[in-house]
Order: C-alpha cells, then sequence, then structure tokens
DNA sequence: ACACTATATCCGCATAGGCGGATAAGAGTC
DNA sequence: GACTCTTATCCGCCTATGCGGATATAGTGT
C-alpha cells in the first residue's frame, strides 16, 4: 500500500497533473513543456525526474533531447483505474487551457528546438 | 486541478489509505480505529480531520462519539473514479490485514467502547 | 579541444506535513 | 461543580519536497 500511497504523492501536485495532461497528447521533450507551461528548465526537470522515478512516464533520449511519454501502464493500477485517471485529468480547465497552448505551440515552432 | 490534486495529496499517505479501506466497511468511530490501527489518537484524529478537511470523509457525533463514513460522492471526482479508487484500494495486502483485524475486533468488542 | 545547446543536478531557502506526548474542549454521569 | 471518557488541537521536532538560480553533465558540430 506504500506504492499506490507513492503514486498519489507523484499525482498530489499540480505542475505534475498538467504535464501528465499533456503527454496524453504524444511525447514532448523537456522544452516544449517549458514553452507550453512557461515554468524554468530546473522546475520542468525536476518533475520531469519525479514522475520518471515514479514509474509514471518513460523517456527516450534522441541526440540532445529527451523525449517523456506516459507509461502505457502501471504496475501498481489497474489499467482500468489508469484510464479513469486520465479521463478525470481531461476535464479539468487547466488541462483544457493547456492543450490549446499546446496546440497554438506546435503551429508555430517549425524547428524552435528539438529539431 | 488544484484540488484534484489537493484530493491525491490526501490520497498520498500509507494510513490514511488503511482509513478509507475500513471505512469501506461501514462507519467506525477514533477509538475503534485506534484500536485496529494501532496508532495513538492523536495520529489518527490528525488523519481524519484531514480526510474531513478534503471532504473524502464524514462524521456524525453521537453522544461522546465521533462516527466517521465516507463521504458517498465527491465533488472533484466522477463516481465511477471514486468507485474504482475503492476497487483499487481493496487489492492492497494491507487492507486485506486491516479488514481481517476490523473482523476480529468487532466479533470480540461487546462495549469495549462506543458503547 | 572548444563552443553551443539541452538537460540534470546542486544549492540554500521556505513550507507542508509526518510523528506522538501534552493539553484543551465537548459530552455525558454523579 | 467535579470527575471521566472521547476526541481535537497544540507543541516541538524532523523529513520531504516545492522553488528557481547556478553549476555540472552530455551530446553535437567545428
Amino acid at each position: 500500500m506504500k506504492k499506490l500511497a507513492q503514486t498519489f504523492k507523484a499525482l498530489s501536485d499540480e505542475t505534475r497533473l498538467r504535464i501528465l495532461a499533456l503527454l496524453t497528447q504524444g511525447e514532448l521533450c523537456v522544452c516544449d513543456l517549458m514553452a507550453i507551461l512557461q515554468l524554468p528548465q530546473s522546475t520542468v526537470s525536476r518533475h520531469l525526474a519525479y514522475l520518471r522515478n515514479t514509474a509514471l512516464v518513460a523517456d527516450r533520449r534522441e541526440g540532445v533531447w529527451m523525449y517523456y511519454r506516459l507509461e502505457d501502464q502501471l504496475p501498481i493500477m489497474q489499467d482500468q483505474s489508469w484510464q479513469n485517471l486520465f479521463d478525470q485529468l481531461l476535464t479539468q480547465q487547466q488541462a483544457d487551457a493547456d492543450l490549446a497552448e499546446l496546440n497554438r505551440y506546435l503551429a508555430e515552432k517549425e524547428g524552435s528546438c528539438c529539431g
């Protein structure tokens, strides 16, 4: 049960929830997240490390860039709970705003970072 | 989304998860929980206050005793997520052990406290 | 080797919250 | 009112973790 509690702790920070909501749209690199969330690099990186340590996200290096994506299934949670959590997450107003910002960002990106 | 994060924070402590699992069986008073969890009164009471403030449990006074029960629905979570969470919770080994202890306790209780 | 970029980690600082003993408050009983 | 029982809150202490600037690390290109 400690592990379950720890997973909830990882979900208990608004910034991390925002990151998870954004990652439902596909993998993103740190600089993408910095731009969309408007947060300093150390902050974004720290939260991603926390999510990685809790096995909520996975990472992949491509050259200089680290791409993060949702872990497709969790050892602690049944798939249904995991899926349900994201349904829940995406009903949030902040998630809406962030996804809109993500789309705006992707549209005008064209190689600003991450190739 | 702050509220959702706060709800997860309330779920991020093992003792609170154990309490919630126990309350799936019906309402219990503080002294019941102390006996089952083997934790000091101040600790149990503090966690219950936390759960009450987060609207995860409701309380009811009966004479000297305070009975706590699960809040039947949450403003933040859809019913399905809420239900799912408890399904998840009850698969935990610690929850099993605690429920067994609850039954043992109730069987030999006969007015040790709470009338 | 050097420079540049992206990311991770370190640092000092601040707050939240865990713990359990001690004390306060509420509710009965006499 | 005095005493008792149950529960809530206070206290000091300690750890986890948030923050963001500064620094270290790693990859890429020259």
